[in-house]
RNA sequence: GCCCGGGUGGUGAAAUUGGUAGACACAAGGGACUUAAAAUCCCUCGGAGAUAACACUCCGUGCCGGUUCGAGUCCGGCCCCGGGCACCA
């Protein structure tokens, strides 16, 4: 009888689902947790692809390893629910999202299920229900009593097409990053996150993370820390001064001229009568422009003079105060000296304008470019007798001396800057947690914890309005908040909050989802946090990995959560590409559908495949014909088991002493799979599983206690055909509970071993001889040979180096 | 431009600290079984040379150079591919 994957998956799913089987203990319980978390999907009407099964299966195995290594493991799956396709979906049909999800959901749950995943769907959660978002209303406000959340009018990506607000992080070359719309500024009230006030904090908690280091790598550079001094240059005529922020005090004698952003507020103040045409005209038309326009790459820079002087603080010299929209009011004091000598912008604007360069680190040719060298690069024209010196100083010493010097003198102090932004936290939305906030007369007031949620409303119409404002502003019954006589006392917010906010705490509302009183009780976030592996796609890199970061900070500074990160080992899936090496896509014609592929070949073979394609973190293209052959291999392993009956085959005995090989090969392959499961190496643990299989075949008797063994070895990676083996096996309960067994390092260890015998680095022979023999028996033995004694008869034997039970090697002259 | 990855057979890929390159699979070719096909099983499978045959020899991990008894692995320079950032002073 051979093996039939659709009657057996839908055996053991059914009993999976009948018994709980994978319902994680109390936290009261005395093994020790593991918390293996994937990122929750959106669950988009498209349905389950087989890149969101790679990570799933993945984790699936490291959790079912982890159980039967006598861990209390805790691995969960929800849905990230709130979010555009559900409402442009409302939009257009006028569907509620509620019942697009409720759908979708169910859609993603059944396909999921169909995997033989192995999740506690007794702690499933859906960021739209409102006794989830109840708590994410909740963290809003100990944000905003901790000052992190504020309200103000400011220049936002505003999407018309989308009629959306977007995150500096949601917007990817002028466009946004969903749907691909241009994106223009504009001014608009909005509620926005302090992350700005965690950066350091951000910073520092990546070193004692296990992520990979190119994620550390993105979110250092998104954080972007620059260390260096601001400084203030006074104005020839005026009693204001220009604070700038340099990298480089050791330049400031060639600081030549001064830039403003120009939307800088001391524009207005210093432009002279002469020039205050021009440059009026100028802000006009950088505030024409979008944010892309200004900041695309290599573009003509543009400026103009505001007719007014500054006074470089160490040469004394008068020079020039331009603006020019290179300078970004957003970064720094929103101004710069300018050193045109030693920086590339500067040097290509001066050019432009004719501005003076003054070259003060020796070496480069300041006629034909900037001179950016840095470290030991000398500094020269750069004294003056009574301010100070710092000729013949290297860039090193002279950014310290000048610090020093600037901080004595009190022209300024030095300064750490960072790339990041504050947090824009509002869409003119529908479909989102509302804020739990008031706007009265005067104030902002918060809505009480105990009167949370604060529910979305019924809305007719889902469309944002053009000036964005959102659809709840249409509602009056639910903005108008009303005391116990009927007057209007105040108006609710009406925006609501990114789809980011959900996923920012779930993997906390996961340790105790039906928590009625608490987001989560301080017990079981004490046991189960924190994530203890945590895997996903890379594009999360500085999204949802640095928001839900930012949050946990926040939460243990509140003393709310006992770990400061989250996730303490991140793990990216690669990409699953269409079988003509490109991204799987609709248009492209190259999508693969799990569920046809689980109908003709089964969830096993599918979840063996996808391991055994290559390193999980690694892009590569699917295979059908792959696949086939994970097929093969189960159907093999079947049929080496099991006999046309569907009984146990009578190859396998209970009284058998199976041969040294078969031990070696069987002690080998449970080290190895332990090994493998834990570095995530999957796809090299399913060849060892070959290699036993194959070996298997070739048996003309085998021992059932071994088979026993393997067959719980087998059990993460295939786990319905390793539960209806353990039952042909005469076995009651699941297998999922059954110990991992243990291997004999001794059976590991052969008696003989093969030894290269190489003449100069180049292989001549191999021999056969005991384990751990000397040098001299091994050098006489290699010296016996034919083709050895060829070789090194060449010449004379002037050293030999022998790796004990390796190879040996004769040099010979 | 800058910062990360990565380049190994026809294909997906293996290869502890430098120690027999190509495990395991896919595809291909040949054979067995079959009336036939499918399925299954066996053999060959980096390139070139050589032999009656086995043995054997040379070349080979993107390119060039270096360190070493020995380099896919370490060092320097370059080329190509993928991802991220991008006027952040």
């Amino acid at each position: 009888m051979g093996y039939s994957h659709k009657t057996i998956e839908a055996k053991w799913q059914k009993y999976w689902s009948e018994n709980s089987t994978f319902k994680s203990e109390e936290e009261s319980s005395i093994k020790p947790k593991y918390y293996v978390l994937d990122m929750f999907p959106y669950p988009s009407g498209a349905g389950l692809h087989v890149g969101h099964a790679l990570g799933y299966v993945a984790t699936d195995i490291v959790a079912r390893y982890k159980r039967m290594k006598g861990f209390n493991v805790l691995h969960p799956m929800g849905w990230d629910a709130f979010g555009l396709p559900a409402e442009q979906y409302a939009i257009k049909t006028g569907t509620h999202p509620k019942i697009t999800t409720q759908e979708n959901v169910k859609n993603f749950k059944n396909q999921i299920n169909k995997l033989g995943f192995s999740y506690d769907w007794s702690k499933e959660i859906n960021t739209t229900d409102p006794e989830y978002y109840r708590w994410t209303q909740w963290i809003f406000l100990q944000l905003y009593n901790k000052g992190l959340a504020y309200e103000e009018e400011v220049n936002v990506n505003w999407c018309p097409e989308l009629k959306a607000v977007l995150a500096n992080e949601e917007v990817v070359n002028g466009k946004s990053d969903i749907g691909g719309h241009p994106v223009i500024r504009l001014p608009m009230k909005q509620w926005i996150l302090k992350i700005t006030d965690y950066a350091e904090s951000l910073l520092e908690g990546l070193d004692d993370l296990d992520w990979p280091e190119n994620i550390k790598e993105l979110q250092k550079n998104w954080i972007g820390k620059s260390e260096g001094v601001e400084l203030s240059f006074e104005i020839d005529g005026f009693k204001e001064k220009i604070d700038v922020y340099t990298t480089r005090p050791d330049t400031l004698f060639g600081a030549t001229y001064m830039v403003l952003a120009p939307e800088h507020p001391l524009v207005d103040k210093i432009v002279t009568e002469s020039s205050r045409k021009e440059v009026n005209e100028y802000i006009i038309e950088t505030q024409k422009k979008s944010d892309f326009d200004r900041t695309e790459v290599n573009k003509d820079k543009t400026g103009v003079f505001t007719g007014s002087y500054a006074i470089n603080p160490f040469s004394k010299e008068k020079i020039e105060v331009w603006i020019a929209d290179y300078v970004l009011i957003s970064y720094g004091t929103g101004a710069i000296m300018a050193v045109p000598g030693h920086d590339e912008r500067d040097w290509e604007f001066a050019n432009k304008y004719d501005l003076p360069i003054q070259e003060v680190i020796e070496g480069g040719n300041i006629k034909k470019a900037a001179y950016t060298a840095k470290g030991n690069a000398k500094i020269i024209n750069s004294k003056n007798d009574n301010t100070l010196s710092l000729d013949g100083l290297s860039v090193e010493e002279g950014i310290i001396k000048a610090i020093n010097f600037i901080e004595k003198s009190g022209f300024g102090k030095s300064t750490i800057n960072y790339k990041l932004r504050d947090w824009l936290f509002s869409r003119q939305r529908y479909w989102g947690e509302p804020f739990p906030i008031i706007h009265t007369k005067e104030n902002i007031e918060t809505v009480n914890e105990n009167e949370l949620p604060v529910l979305l409303p019924e809305v007719d119409n889902y469309k944002p309005s053009d000036d964005g404002k959102s659809p709840l502003s249409n509602i009056n019954s639910w903005v108008e908040v009303k005391d116990a006589k009927g007057n209007i006392v105040g108006l609710r917010e009406t925006n609501t909050m990114p789809q980011w906010a959900g996923s920012c705490w779930y993997f906390l509302r996961f340790t105790d989802p039906k928590n009625t009183s608490n987001a989560w009780s301080k017990e079981k976030e004490n046991y189960w946090m924190p994530v203890d592996l945590y895997i996903g796609g890379q594009e999360h890199a500085v999204l949802h990995l640095l928001y839900s970061r930012f949050w946990h900070h926040v939460l243990f500074d509140l003393g709310l959560v006992s770990t400061k990160e989250p996730f303490k080992k991140l793990y990216n899936q690669g990409m699953i590409l269409g079988d003509d090496g490109t991204k799987m896509s609709k248009s492209r014609g190259n999508v693969i559908n799990p569920e046809e592929i689980i109908d003709e070949y089964g969830a096993d073979s599918m979840r063996l495949y996808e391991m055994f394609m290559g390193p999980l973190n690694k892009s590569k293209p699917w295979s059908t014909k792959g696949l086939q052959g994970c097929y093969r291999f189960i159907n093999k392993l079947w049929s080496v088991i099991i006999n046309e009956e569907g009984n146990l085959s009578s190859k396998i005995k209970d009284n058998i002493n199976p041969d040294n090989e078969t031990l070696f090969i069987h002690h080998q392959t449970i080290k190895k799979l332990g090994d493998d499961i834990e570095n995530l190496h999957f796809n090299t643990a399913v060849s060892q599983l070959m290699i036993y299989s194959n070996h298997m075949q070739k048996c003309d008797s085998l021992s059932k206690n071994l088979i026993k063994e393997l067959v719980i070895i087998i059990a993460p990676f295939v786990p319905h055909l390793a539960e209806e083996l353990w039952s042909i096996l005469g076995n009651k309960d699941s297998i999922s509970y059954q110990e991992w067994p243990s291997y004999d390092e001794s059976l590991i260890q052969l008696d003989n071993v093969t030894i290269a015998v190489q003449v100069n680095g180049k292989l001549r022979a191999n021999i056969e001889v005991p384990k751990d023999s000397a040098e001299d028996f091994v050098v006489s033995e290699a010296l016996s040979l034919k083709n050895v004694k060829k070789f090194t008869s060449l010449g004379s034997i002037v050293k030999t180096i022998h790796v004990p039970n390796r190879l040996l090697n004769f040099v010979v002259k």
